[in-house]
DNA sequence: AGACTGCCCTGGCGGC
DNA sequence: TGCCGCCAGGGCAGTC
């Protein structure tokens, strides 16, 4: 499940890796990850023959901006959800199972979209439209983790708005953009925060922990070239979890690397959350 | 409007 | 051994 530190590695790859490759055709082997638009056929009329111009990431979303002979030629977009991967491959690789959707770039390449659950979506955006217009996920994203509008202030006004448990808050991408389950769980570990802990109820001494550890966590990730803890591939069909390892996600049972306690979980707006309850106690001392 | 629930989907796993 | 049911969860639609 790729979350903003895979997601921002999966950028930086395609962006050396496609750098102004031309899109000569593809092929969509499941319609319905095709997000815009509907039909297969305007999708490659307006596709083929652009080139990939750079890649940029906002919270989970990859975008590129295409052109064709310097002119704009618009966005694709691509969210990734739960299983979805991009591979660089070979034209001729052999196809695997769950392959969505192929981009043939240049003379001897592919971009192919691997997608197990079919959760993924792919967009793209005409040149004279705002991709917020056309992926409307974008429109209610919260500021990036490490933007300058992501403030102490601005994290702790918000806490302040909200009854929901802290874990359910960092969630929704209205907040900070990019946090999944996993690195959620992780940065209330390095918070020492209960992820029951109602939002407006953090005390002052938290609040500063937990807006370091969203940036801090995240970025040691992405240093790290993503995680991780799933069954995540790079680009290239690597994993990258070499002897990656999470404080309490997954380890329902297992000791805290910390203190030994065995590491909690329980269901929180329907997603497990795994938490140290020595470590992240509900009622703090600070 | 904020908050919550259910749904989409497939593979893996535990239980019997 | 084989089958069944549950679980994983990001984002969105529907509801109150």
């Amino acid at each position: 499940m790729p979350e903003l530190p895979e997601v921002e590695t999966i950028r930086r790859g395609l962006a050396s890796l496609t750098a102004k490759q031309e899109i000569r055709g593809g092929e969509v082997l499941l319609p319905r990850s095709l997000a815009y638009p509907l039909s297969v056929s305007e999708f490659w009329e307006a596709l083929r023959g652009s080139c990939f111009e750079r890649w940029e990431r906002r919270g989970k979303y990859l975008l590129a901006a295409l052109g064709r002979q310097d002119q704009p030629a618009g966005w694709l977009g691509v969210h990734l959800r739960m299983t979805g991967q991009l591979l660089w491959l070979g034209r001729e690789e052999p196809l695997q199972s769950h392959v969505r959707l192929r981009f043939f770039v240049g003379e001897r390449h592919e971009l192919r979209f691997v997608d197990i659950r079919t959760f993924g979506k792919i967009w793209w955006v005409p040149p004279d439209q705002a991709p917020k217009q056309i992926i409307i996920g974008l429109q209610a994203l919260g500021p990036e983790p490490n933007d300058p509008a992501f403030t102490l202030d601005y994290l702790a006004r918000q806490l302040q708005k909200s009854h929901r448990p802290i874990k359910t808050l960092l969630l929704d991408q209205k907040l900070v953009a990019g946090l999944g389950n996993i690195y959620a769980d992780e940065v209330l570990f390095d918070s020492a925060i209960a992820p029951t802990a109602i939002a407006s109820q953090l005390t002052p001494a938290q609040i500063p922990r937990l807006h370091r550890a969203i940036q801090t966590v995240l970025q040691a990730a992405i240093a790290r070239g993503g995680t991780t803890f799933s069954n995540y591939l790079n680009l290239l069909g690597v994993s990258g979890n070499y002897g990656e390892v999470a404080w309490v996600y997954g380890r329902t049972g297992k000791p805290c690397r910390r203190c030994g306690t065995p590491i909690s979980r329980l269901k929180l707006a329907g997603r497990s959350a795994h938490f140290c309850p020595a470590c992240q106690p509900v009622s703090p001392e600070n």
